[in-house]
DNA sequence: TTTTCATGTAAAGTTTGCTTGACATTAATT
DNA sequence: AATTAATGTCAAGCAAACTTTACATGAAAA
């Protein structure tokens, strides 16, 4: 699964540290997933998704 | 969270087993995602939206 | 009435998402 | 050159998603 948390993050200026306390995660977990460790649970792409204004499929890109 | 999965199993006349099948999981976990026990993973999220053409967020409602 | 099919549920185990804490690295300030 | 801010990463642990096996129930069909 890609993303494009990255590239949002930076259109907003904001940290890790900033994303993770907006969706209230950690800053590790923010990190992991921009790394592609892992993917994000439902409700954290959602609470993304309405964060960023963009639909979770636009932010999250899972080709089989 | 909410979702209308059982509403959409039976528009397209499918079982918790087919739709199971369908989209890589076991009935179970079909059958405790519509009984709300837990919420699918972002993945099984993506793979029953694309089976519906629904988006993800009319499929899944979740209010904080 | 007996068999079959769809659903519900429970227990035990594995995998994955996420936590805290800690430390290393790199880039930007002072 | 020294400090600070942002990022990357690791380890240990907990919780949630998902598995298999198994059994119970109700409805439909033979």
């Amino acid at each position: 699964m890609k993303n494009k948390l990255k590239v949002l993050r930076a259109e907003h200026d904001m940290t890790q540290q900033d994303l993770a306390q907006a969706v209230e995660v950690s800053r590790q977990t923010i990190n992991a997933i921009e790394k592609g460790k892992f993917d994000p649970s439902l409700v954290l792409a959602m609470k993304l998704s309405r964060l960023f204004k963009e639909d979770i499929e636009t932010l999250f890109i899972y080709e089989d």
